[in-house]
DNA sequence: TATGAAAGCCTTGGGCT
DNA sequence: AGCCCAAGGCTTTCATA
């Protein structure tokens, strides 16, 4: 496969961030659970030296948190969603508000352009669609598109 | 905060996963370096007994992965952008295949409606935004959308 | 950052319900 | 099957340099 890596200047070096603390986040985000030693052992340090990386790591909000991902339609959940959503009224604070509520929503952002929202849920059918995206309608127009597959599934951020 | 909640008739059950594993799932969602022993203290198991739960979970697809969750800004990485893709022409698969190429996309999905693909990415700079835009461009029209901020912050699937 | 000792954890095997 | 218990080996942690 070709390589389209763009590497542009670096406008915006991370302070207080070396190679090592680069190789334990590699590790760490595509392998959580890997204990200290054996992350140690990955990068060439020792235990202790590790453990005190990936805390302040922790601490200073670099590392915001270690999650098992889950297949959804594993768990009974086999339909996928991204909706974006274009805000009829100024009631933009009542979308994030409503989107916080509905469970089944596991992300929503804020951005530029005329659609202000989007967000993505997973639902155990499409039954569930409907009366989710009435909370909406009253604020804004929403477009509804399912997902079916992930070319590029969920992957690490390209560090060092 | 209200409830928002919608409980639909369960068409789709999961074979084969019980109330147990389904809060070893919750746990492991928000804190996925947790220890066996420490899981079968909050569920109310032996070690050992989580410790096969686990490795059943994860040898039949239902964990896909373990992630650590890093924030790009932290890392340099300021910029977070949302594209979506309306092919001009049949070639889907090319479109998949560059977003797999570049390292600065870290997922993108195939979904139904005008638009096929989405993908987020994150950039160094805004500058590195054009030169990735126009590996896209002869095989499709794109729209941006910069990310500002996010509702709703990845979050686990509601289960249980 | 490494070392060494103590505490706690993971794993394995065996036996129970 | 699925779970618990117990023992050996590792890991983690904390003190110290």
């Amino acid at each position: 496969m070709a390589n389209r890596r763009i590497r542009p200047e670096r406008a915006y070096e991370p302070k207080g961030i070396d190679d090592l603390d680069l190789r334990i986040l590699t590790e760490l985000q595509t392998d959580a659970r890997a204990g200290l030693a054996e992350l140690g052992r990955r990068v060439g340090l020792s235990a202790p030296a590790v453990a005190d990386r990936v805390r302040r790591l922790e601490e200073t909000g670099v590392i915001t948190g270690y999650r098992a991902e889950v297949d959804p339609r594993a768990l009974g959940f086999p339909v996928t969603v991204m909706v974006r959503i274009r805000p009829a009224i100024r009631e933009l604070q009542r979308i994030a508000e409503i989107a916080e509520e509905v469970p089944q929503i596991v992300e929503c952002h804020r951005m530029t352009g005329d659609d202000c929202f989007f967000f993505v849920m997973h639902l155990r059918t499409v039954a569930e669609l409907e009366p989710i995206l009435d909370l909406f309608t009253p604020y804004g127009h929403t477009t509804t598109s399912l997902i079916h597959t992930s070319p590029v599934p969920r992957r690490p951020l390209p560090l060092g």
